[in-house]
DNA sequence: CACCTGACTGAAT
DNA sequence: AATTCAGCCAGGT
């Protein structure tokens, strides 16, 4: 059961374009929330069982995959990311800031988004 | 019902 | 520059 905030979190997060990241932080700047990057982080957990969701994409502030334990097997996350063209190397994303897609850079370009706040 | 914990982060010390 | 602290939400004990 998923409350509006990780409603909105799940929306953002199936909004990330294939090789790209995103953080759990900025997440929740977008969502008007500085301080929940946490609860970000707790909503992804919640919404383990739900495959249209990439939490593969989502890493913490460093680039490093802190979720990783969280998927099937040792590498898995590791491997989504790098199928789609993003380098890993001891769980931290090489050249992430190239590969960071920052929700609010889009807000202008993506009209959709609105639909998340709603 | 009170307390603890967790895929985090920025400010304060 | 390194470490600690507080804040956020939901679910478990």
């Amino acid at each position: 059961m998923a409350s509006e905030f990780f409603d909105k979190v799940y929306k953002v997060v199936r909004l990330i374009p294939e090789g790209k990241v995103t953080t759990y932080g900025h997440i929740a700047r977008f969502l008007g929330e500085t301080r929940s990057a946490r609860v970000v982080g707790y909503a992804m957990n919640a919404s383990h069982n739900d495959s249209s969701i990439p939490a593969h994409r989502v890493v913490n502030r460093s680039g490093v995959l802190t979720g990783k334990h969280f998927f099937t097997g040792s590498t898995l996350m590791q491997d989504l990311l790098e199928s789609e063209g993003i380098k890993v190397i001891e769980d931290q994303v090489q050249s992430f800031e190239s590969h960071l897609w920052n929700p609010i850079d889009h807000l202008d370009q993506e009209p959709f988004i609105d639909n998340i706040i709603g």
